[in-house]
Order: C-alpha cells, then structure tokens, then sequence
DNA sequence: TTTAGCAGTCATAAGTAATGATTGCTAATT
DNA sequence: AATTAGCAATCATTACTTATGACTGCTAAA
C-alpha cells in the first residue's frame, strides 16, 4: 500500500512549504495554498496516515506537521521540481568563471564563491585525494644562489611545488641533473607507493641528498594524515542565517565541525560514481559528533579524472531543488573549463524559467544508509 | 591629579577580574580576592572615581562596574602582567612548526592554527601586499607538450606560479626564449608598476603573446583589487565561545566580518613598524559596520622583509596578557625558520611561568585614534 | 580618611494567566 | 465509502506580575 497520489501531492505539499517557511504546516494552510479542492479534515487524514507511514512527525499534539529525513529523501529522489537557473543566477556564475586565473587553486575558490553566494549556503570545495596520482616528471629550477624550485608534475596536474635550500652556487647544470636524478627515481610511480615507508631504495649520492629530502618531503604531505587538505570553506556565516541553528550550541557544533576542514573530508566524499550525492541526517557516513545537517556534493572531472568535489551543506531543511540545478550546472561549466586556462565561460543548456516542471529525476542519488541512528 | 597607585591598582583587578569572568565587577569582590586590606566602601569611593575618569562604567545603577576600551588600552599598555608561555604552550608550538614543509603557504597555515589552538581565539594569518615586490626573474618551464608553467621571482620570494597552455609542441627552447623575454621585459619592476594600465609597451612578439597575457594576469591576480587574498583563518567558531557573542545578532555580524576575507586585511593591517599592535574598539579603523572587537597583530619578518601578519581577533575583553605573549614568541619564532625550509625549531627564550612579573611593556602599542565615536 | 550601615535601584527569575493555532474525533453529508 | 463540518482538547507562546537579590550611593560615625 504505498503513497496514493493523492498523498504524494501532499507531501510533496508539506515539504515545499516547509522548505520554505520553516514552520509546521497545517492542514488548512496547505488547502488554502496547494490543494484548495480538498477539505483541510480530508488533508489532516492524509496527513496523519503519512505520518504513519513515517514521513511527517509534529512537536506536539496540536502543531502543524513537520518532514522527516524519510520524507527529504523521497522528495529529492521523485518529488522536486527541477529547476532551471535563473538569468540572475546564470549572471553570478559567469561573473564568477570569468575573470580569475583559473588555476586549480582559484577554481577552487571560485566554485565555492559561487556556490554559497547563489544557494546561500555554507560551501566547501576541494581536491581530493591526490596520492593516487602517477609522477610523471620532477622539474627543479634554480631560483636564486642558494634556493631552488622542486615542481611535481604528475598525471593529474601539476602538483604544490617547494624550495629547497641547497647552498650557495646552484647553478643550473646542477638542477637539471638533480632534476634527471630524482625523476629517474620517482618517475612512473604513484605517490601512495612512493609513501610507502620501505619502499624508496636509499642509495641517494650524497650531492642530491637535500633535494631528495624536499621531494620526499612533497609526497608525505600529499598523504592522507597529513592531508593539510587544499579545502576551501566560503559563507560559514550563512550557516546562521538558517533558523534551525538559531540556538547557540547547535550553531557552535555546527562551525565547529566546519572548522575541522581535514576531518570534513570523508563526509563530502562521493560514495560512488553518483554526479550528485545527498546525503541527509543525523550521524551521516562515518563521523560520529556530526550535527544534524543535508550535505549535497556533486563530483567534477577535469580532462576526464575525477579532481574534486564540490558541494554545500546545510539544514535538513534546504531548497534541494535549487542546490541540486546549481551544483549540476556549476560541475558542467567547470569542466568545460580548459585545464589551467581562462578563456570566456560560455556553457549554456539553462535559462531563465521558474516553472515548477517536476520529473523524476534520474542523475540524483539519495544515501540511504545515512539515517540509521 | 593621574591615577594614583592604587586607583591603578583596583583598576588592573577590576580589568584582570573581567577578563576571567566577563561579569560585572563588585566593589566587594575587588575586596575578597585582590584587596583584602580595604572596605568595600573605600574600594566603591576609587571606583566611583575611575567612572568619573571613564575607565569604569556600569549598565546600571545597582551593577558592579565594566572596563571601557580606554581602560582596556591602559591594561595594555601599563598594567597587564607579562607572561612567558607555559610548557604546554611551548609544546603546542613546536608540534606545529616542526613537522610541516614550511612553504610559505604551510607557515601561514601553522601559524594561525597555533594562535587559536593556544589563545582559544579565531585567528588570522596573511601575506602582506606582494604588490611591494621586485620582479627579479621569469621561469618558464615546459610541463607537457602543450602546457608551461610560469614562475615569478621576486625580492619577496617565489610568487604563485601559473600554467599556461600555448598550444602543441612546446620545446624546452622556446620556454627558454620566453623566460627571457619576459624577463626583460619585467625584470627590476615592482608589481604595483606594472599594474599602472599605461605603463607596459604593447609590443609583443605573436608567439610569445600567451605568455605575456598570462605573466600579466598573475600580475593582476596581486593588485590591491583583485586580491583574492591567501588569508588564512583559523577557529572562527571559536567566537561563539565568548559570551559576549551569546547573542546571536552579534555572533553573525562578527562571522560575515571573518567570512568576508578580503575586506578583513585592511583591518589588520599593522599600521606602523611596531611589532606588536592592539587595537581595541567598535569601528576599528577605516572599516564600517565593523562588530565591537580587538584585534591584536604581529608582523612578522623572514630574511629582514616584512612578509606578513599574523593575529587574533575576539572580544574587547580578551586576555592581552597571554595573547602578547604568544604573539611575540610565534613572531619570534617564524622570524627563526630560514625560509623556504624545515629545520627543526629551536628557538626558545621563554620557560613554563604562571608567575606575575608585571612590568612596563616597551613593545606593545595601542591604537588610540581607534576608539572614535 | 576610612568604614559601617541602610535605603534605593534595577536586572533577572519565577510564577500565572491569557491567547490562539491546530489537531483528533464524531456525527452529518455527499 | 469517502468527505466534510464542527467542536472539545492540547500545548507552545506571549504578556504580565511579583519576588529576589546583588550592588551602589550616601550619610554619619570612627
């Protein structure tokens, strides 16, 4: 016996609004606002079998009905509308895409921008795990007299780049020897083997020694405990804006869990090979003291390798119909980007609609292991 | 008719007291814990005449009384007790500044995470206006067949590095050429002059354009304007932790204040060569809606450059005390890194003390066109 | 000068009552 | 059999009132 569709166009009812408002919704108001046909006795027995059911629960006897987790996944799996980004909407991300650099380190920092100013939401953007890259070439260029450049390039790009103090006279013969020398060694191997502890055969000729030590010293901190991870954070402050972290602890353990980027990580991971992932509750995935929170990542590719995720996160409570087109629109536009290069942004494929055109959607996931307990 | 010693005295408990407790001070507790040789009656009388000076004030009648900024700055300067770090501190310290690659980027990571982690307070490190530097050299260093990598040699140091894609078959040759030609081109000028829109002769070879587009980009991404700048923050939640933020109003006008980084550095900005600068006060300086806050900075020196600040930023009511202390020792401590690398600290010059050997400081400076209006 | 003592002030907490939104249930209606 | 109107019951929220107690300022004595 499952959801009628009359039922399902309440919930769906109860959800909308209640993304909305954020206030219990009663049976009159979805009457008056959503389903003026039906009498609100008719919608509060709908409404109290969907709360047998499991998707609506109220505070108290006589409050108005509010969704449950249950409720938020079905809604993005089959019941929200896919939007279409607005003109406005469109003109932020261009504006946003346009104009920097794009190195890695600024896309970075662009999508996050973007992401939290659009959705006004806390975002978070970030490289992920980088040790599975192959060294393909290891370039040291002098800089200075005594100072030179270690550049790790692999097949992912080029990697965060150190300077070595070696002593005085570096000249640039030197260089390109050490540089032979330690691609020599490194070159063809992943960085996760290269940080395997016994690995390294530690026949170094003394004159190479430092600049062996420095490379080393790149790879480690591309290891996962090290992970000083390149993650960037926009709009935390946004987080209170929402008035399920109106009280003072649950906003406090929210920022607090956003401070701890590292230990972010593995909750923004995207399981599987989803585009989008939402995830939503309480305890999600591994981390234990984790409030009460909606994570939404969409995973991006540049050249074809997965690089990154980028996402939002926020209150059960969020207008996943609109993060969801953002981030899907925001993930497509960064990989038409050409690697390391800003030219003009010029995707499309969206326009200025707000019609409610609801379908099933196939590109999104729910996790639905992420509520037990 | 100044403080006497002991108007000066009651003043230093009453501050010292509301910065452990952040509760109005009574004349009678002034007795019990600092002053046990006078009546409360006496202590009532100096306190009521420290009001009438505008180093006290209180909400209302029947309140104990409250430090204003100005008292804040005189703690600062005159009465607040000189800490050396404790062990644990010490300890704290080391752990952060032994073991990570000290690149540039890392130290201001270190750095900040050092500050809040002991201060308990969000911090803040950055590199200061890069705009300042020479450009002594270009690299150009061919990664891939299709793209390079440009590096900029500055008296400041290595500046961030972009990759460029030129198009297929690029040679070692032609990276070589084009190092030098945009070396010639730039080389000697500051980055400030360079951005001056007028200044640069467009006569650019054709095969050379992308380079030079490029080298000029990073350039921009460096002027005043654009810098998107390599801000660090550090444990903003850790502003809910002060009561003085319980209110959820001020909580966010503080955290939209740290989330918007770019508008952050003007404010930290330390004003003259002090090393140490305390600012203390609503509209801090130049910036507007500013929250009520201090700000307490170091500038730090590597290679005898100014190369950056590094600071704290939290209540009016902060410990000064501790946040000097560790301010300098840090500062100190960095100032010792040689840069571009990751010995061992060794730095030390300060022992585990709870001691209070108060003194004059001669270092610290307080700002005191802050407090206007 | 210092201090004891007391009246006056005012924020905070606790307790009480009124309000109103919303439900569940029952009985009438379609 | 499904829907709806109507009404009593529930309970958060708000406003209002009162009590409590922590301080101070002031006066007069030491």
């Amino acid at each position: 016996m499952g959801l009628t569709g009359r039922k399902e166009k309440i919930l769906q009812a109860v959800v909308d609004d209640y993304i909305e408002n954020c206030q219990p919704v009663s049976s009159a108001e979805i009457r008056e606002k959503h389903l003026p046909a039906l009498s609100s006795a008719t919608i509060r027995n709908e409404m109290a079998a969907l709360e047998e059911m499991g998707y609506l629960s109220q505070l108290h006897t006589s409050s108005g009905r509010v969704p449950t987790a249950e409720a938020y996944r079905l809604y993005v799996e089959r019941l929200m509308p896919r939007r279409k980004l607005t003109r406005s909407e469109l003109r932020v991300v261009k504006r946003y895409f346009n104009k920097k650099v794009t190195e890695l380190d600024d896309m970075l920092k662009s999508t996050a921008k973007v992401l939290s100013e659009i959705t006004n939401l806390t975002s978070v953007a970030y490289v992920q795990n980088t040790e599975d890259a192959t060294v393909i070439n290891i370039k040291i260029v002098r800089i200075t007299d005594t100072t030179a450049l270690i550049i790790v390039v692999t097949n992912m790009g080029v990697l965060k780049d150190a300077s070595v103090h070696i002593g005085p006279g570096v000249t640039d013969e030197y260089c390109d020897q050490a540089s032979r020398f330690v691609t020599e060694t490194f070159g063809g191997h992943k960085i996760s083997e290269i940080n395997k502890p016994k690995k390294i055969v530690k026949q170094v000729k003394k004159e190479y020694e430092r600049v062996f030590d420095t490379v080393l010293r790149i790879f480690k901190s591309y290891s996962h405990d090290e992970m000083f991870s390149d993650i960037v954070l926009e709009g935390s402050s946004k987080i209170l804006e929402q008035p399920e972290y109106a009280n003072l602890q649950k906003a406090k353990a929210m920022l607090e869990f956003l401070d701890a980027k590292d230990e972010l990580v593995p909750v923004l991971q995207n399981s599987d090979d989803m585009n989008i992932s939402v995830k939503i509750g309480k305890d999600n995935e591994i981390r234990e003291g984790m409030p009460e929170c909606a994570i939404v990542t969409a995973s991006y590719n540049i050249n074809g390798t997965a690089v990154g995720n980028a996402g939002v996160i926020g209150p059960i409570r969020m207008d996943y119909s609109k993060v969801v087109s953002v981030l899907d629109y925001i993930s497509r536009t960064v990989q038409m980007l050409p690697a390391g290069e800003s030219d003009a942004v010029d995707t499309d494929g969206a326009e200025s609609s707000d019609k409610d055109d609801r379908a099933a959607t196939d590109k999104v996931k729910t996790d639905d292991e992420s509520d037990i307990r």
